[in-house]
DNA sequence: TGCCTGATGTTCT
DNA sequence: GAACATCAGGCAC
C-alpha cells in the first residue's frame, strides 16, 4: 500500500460500475491523507451507496448547484454540509452524468498521528473516525474539498482488490428517512471502527 | 446501555 | 418554514 511512499493510481475506471458494486469495492481500499504535514493512511471500513434511482439520494431530483459534482466523473470527492455543523464526504462512482456516489461512513487509521486526535478535540481510538462527520473532521475535509480529484494530494484514494465476500456485511442505510429498506450499506465484519 | 435533545445553516417545499 | 446521508452530552434504567 501507499505507506510513506508514492500512490500509484492510474485511473478510477474500476469505479465506473453500479453503485452497489462500487460501494463493495471501496471497502478495504485506502485513503492517503496529508494532515498537518504528515502522510497518513486509513482503510475504509464502512460505505453506503446512493444513486439517482434512489429517493434517499441527493441526486434523486436531478442536478443542482449542490449536487453537480455527483453527476461528474468517477473518482472525485462530493462533500456536503448537513445538520448545520457537519460535513460528510462521498466518492463519485459510475459513468459521468449518472449521479451516483458512495458515502464514506468510517475508516480505520493505519498510522498513529496526533494531528487526528487534535482535530477531533482530544478524542482517541475508534472515536476518531467511526462516523461520516467524524471522519471528515479528523481529516479536515470541508466544502473547499468538494470536487477534489482523488488522484491528487492532499487526499488520495487507492482502490485495492475486493475483499472476500465473507468479510463484507450488507445492511440497510443509517440516518435516512426515505428508502430505509434499500440495503446499500456495507461494512467490514467485526471491525471496531464501524459505526453502531 | 439506550433514549432524548440541542446545536446550527443550507436546501428544498 | 421544515427537513436534514450527524454528533455529543445528559439522564434514566
Amino acid at each position: 500500500v501507499a505507506h510513506q511512499g508514492r500512490v500509484t493510481n492510474g485511473t478510477f475506471d474500476v469505479l465506473k460500475t453500479d453503485v452497489v458494486d462500487a460501494a463493495r469495492r471501496l471497502l478495504g481500499s485506502v485513503l492517503v491523507a496529508d494532515v498537518d504535514g504528515n502522510r497518513l493512511c486509513l482503510r475504509i471500513v464502512e460505505t453506503e451507496g446512493y444513486d439517482q434511482s434512489d429517493a434517499a439520494s441527493h441526486s434523486y431530483r436531478g442536478k443542482t448547484p449542490r449536487t453537480e459534482v455527483m453527476f461528474g466523473p468517477a473518482g472525485y470527492l462530493y462533500v456536503y454540509f448537513t445538520y448545520g455543523m457537519h460535513y460528510c464526504c462521498n466518492v463519485v462512482v459510475g459513468e459521468e452524468g449518472q449521479g451516483a456516489a458512495v458515502l464514506l461512513r468510517a475508516a480505520e487509521p493505519l498510522d498513529v498521528i496526533d494531528a487526528l486526535s487534535v482535530r477531533r478535540g482530544g478524542r482517541s481510538g475508534i472515536e476518531l473516525t467511526n462516523g461520516p462527520a467524524k471522519l471528515c473532521q479528523a481529516l479536515g475535509i470541508t466544502k473547499v474539498m468538494n470536487g477534489h480529484n482523488l488522484l491528487e494530494p492532499p487526499l488520495q484514494l487507492q482502490v485495492l482488490p475486493q475483499l472476500p465476500q465473507e468479510q463484507i456485511v450488507q445492511t440497510t442505510r443509517i440516518g435516512i428517512r426515505e428508502a430505509k429498506d434499500v440495503p446499500w450499506r456495507f461494512h467490514i465484519k467485526d471491525n471496531p471502527y464501524v459505526s453502531r
